[in-house]
DNA sequence: ATAAGGCCCTGACCGC
DNA sequence: TGCGGTCAGGGCCTTA
């Protein structure tokens, strides 16, 4: 699942590789996939176009060209973009191709064909409901803290939240609420300032270290695995403390890892190290 | 405004 | 071997 370390390594790892490429001709094969304009616009719209920056907000990709409107990508669940040499027939899953000048594709494949693409003027409209960048000066203790408040919703579907705070999903929301040992069903708006504070830190050093080893991939199923656009894995999930570790030990105390569906989605957590309430265990 | 549930999708996995 | 049922899950939509 493509979250915020593993959206930042695509951008780092596909700019060297697409800055100053051509498009020369866009196919889309699968039109559910373009959110805007309509497929038809989109493969005219893009051709003749460059590429020229590259940047990431939330868990959305921003491809820049040489033109008023910017690509914008979002992968979601089980989207991948890797380049190929231009004659690579279409698989199964590729959805959209985009033939480029030095005669390689750039190949968007997603077996779930949850992501989406829009090639738009003004992508500030795309962003415009996301929280802060977790690790942007505006993502403060002091920040979260006012955002919590009030709230009965569980910590952990909070920080699933994209206008909260944007790039968080699954694994990170995990793995940080374990680190700052705060059970995932806490209420949001019961956390004390130094939990949220604790919290704050913990989201923050999750994200550093997962984009230090290039994200997360998991899974012995291709199906949900992220792949880095030049085939490799990521390293962070060797750095995994409960996420997917259901039934194994927890790394401090030993107690099985427990999980429990929290807004619909799997929770990870030791029900030791993150009481539900009450004192705390000391990782 | 907030919270909760449904929906989109399909490969993997399980039981028979 | 094959079949049907269930699960996963980000973001958006609907409902209360």
């Amino acid at each position: 699942m493509p979250e915020l370390p593993e959206v930042e390594t695509y951008i780092r790892e596909l700019a060297p590789s697409l800055q100053g490429r051509r498009v020369l001709r866009a196919r889309v094969y699968w039109p559910g996939v373009i959110a805007f304009p309509t497929a038809e616009e989109f493969e005219t719209g893009l051709v003749g176009l460059r590429f020229t920056q590259f940047a990431r907000r939330g868990k959305y990709m921003l491809l820049g060209l040489d033109d008023p409107r910017t690509l914008i990508v979002h992968l979601r669940m089980t989207g991948k973009l890797f380049l190929a040499p231009a004659d690579t027939p279409p698989g199964k899953h590729e959805h959209v191709i985009f033939d480029l000048d030095g005669g390689e594709s750039l190949l968007y494949q997603d077996p779930r064909k949850f992501g989406r693409m829009w090639l738009t003027p003004h992508p500030e409209n795309v962003l415009a409901a996301l929280g802060p960048e977790p690790l942007g000066p505006d993502f403060t203790a002091q920040y979260l803290h006012a955002k919590l408040a009030g709230r009965s919703a569980c910590i952990k579907a909070l920080l699933l939240d994209q206008h909260i705070l944007a790039g968080v999903g699954n694994i990170y929301a995990d793995e940080a609420l374990y680190r700052a040992r705060l059970h995932p069903g806490r209420a949001a708006g019961a956390l004390h300032e130094e939990e949220v504070h604790r919290l704050c830190a913990a989201v923050q050093e999750v994200l550093r270290s997962a984009i230090d080893q290039r994200g997360s991939s998991l899974g012995l199923s291709n199906l949900q695995n992220y792949i880095r656009p030049g085939g490799e894995q990521g390293g962070y999930q060797e750095e995994h403390l409960v996420f997917r570790r259901t039934g194994q030990p927890c790394p401090h105390c030993g107690h099985p890892i427990e999980r429990i569906v929290i807004a619909q989605r799997s929770s990870h957590f030791c029900p030791v190290c993150q009481p539900a309430s009450g004192t705390l265990s000391q990782p």
